[in-house]
DNA sequence: ATATCTGTAACAAGTATAGTTACAATTCCC
DNA sequence: GGGAATTGTAACTATACTTGTTACAGATAT
């Protein structure tokens, strides 16, 4: 949905985007979207004016805007989960396996930034209009 | 989780392992283990034996079981989550966003099977006894 | 036969997300 | 200045998912 929002943006230039008018297209509710466009804000992506004729617009041009920085701003979680309650200390598994997979996880995050930094907000954009070219 | 219980699995060598035990160490209740076995017994990672005496032991050696296949074997989602709904068709960005964002899901999930593939059960064990050593 | 395990169903509790309503704060335009 | 429009955010509901738990049938060794 980010990702989505952030294409919206990129296709109106410079013009303030209301929140409305991305959920239209998003299919989902306003302030759905204000929630995200939160998130975008506060990792710098998006610039948000309130009142009369505000609206959203990007923060830099779309090639300088990357898939990771993206994900980074909005993602929730790991590619993975932990053990919900810590392992038991007792056994020489449980009190190790922790620290391991940790950093794998760090690993794995690194090597998904890796790849989404590969495409700019442009891409999306030259991707979507070619499918409908 | 799953990498905990193979690598419990993975030091007891033939020897069956409890569910009972395998939930002592990582700290929660048997049930939950023997669902996680269902699904790695289902991937042919393990091979489990009911009645007195019974219990599970990996199906292969340690060295020929990849992070990759434990990964594969429970996973339950994606690195990133598409649209709940999908979007609006009408608008060109709704309509063609989704074909996008599901390529670029295979492609990251790829990224990470390819990680998770460099590293076996082996592997694992020889960095939890080296933290103990 | 009996005791011991697994496999699985059923349910409760906790947590997260999405969607919704409501409203204060801000800003433009007249 | 006043009214209309828009964001930011709080609060609440509904839904869904995961975990943990109890219960029990089926299988197996002694």
């Amino acid at each position: 949905m980010a990702v989505h929002i952030l294409t919206m943006l990129a296709r109106s230039g410079d013009e303030n985007v209301k929140s409305e008018c991305i959920a239209g297209s998003v299919n989902t509710n306003a302030v759905v979207i204000r929630r995200l466009l939160g998130q975008l804000n506060n990792a710098n992506l998006v610039v948000s004016q309130t009142g009369a004729f505000g609206g959203t617009r990007l923060a830099r041009q779309p090639e300088d805007i990357s898939l990771c920085e993206i994900y980074k701003a909005v993602c929730c979680g790991e590619v993975f989960a932990l053990h919900p309650k810590s392992p038991n200390q007792d056994c020489p598994v449980g009190k190790n396996i922790e620290a391991f997979l940790c950093n794998l996880q760090k690993e794995i995050d690194q090597s998904v930034g890796e790849k989404l930094r590969q495409y700019t907000l442009r891409d999306v954009i030259a991707k979507i209009e070619l499918a409908y070219a």
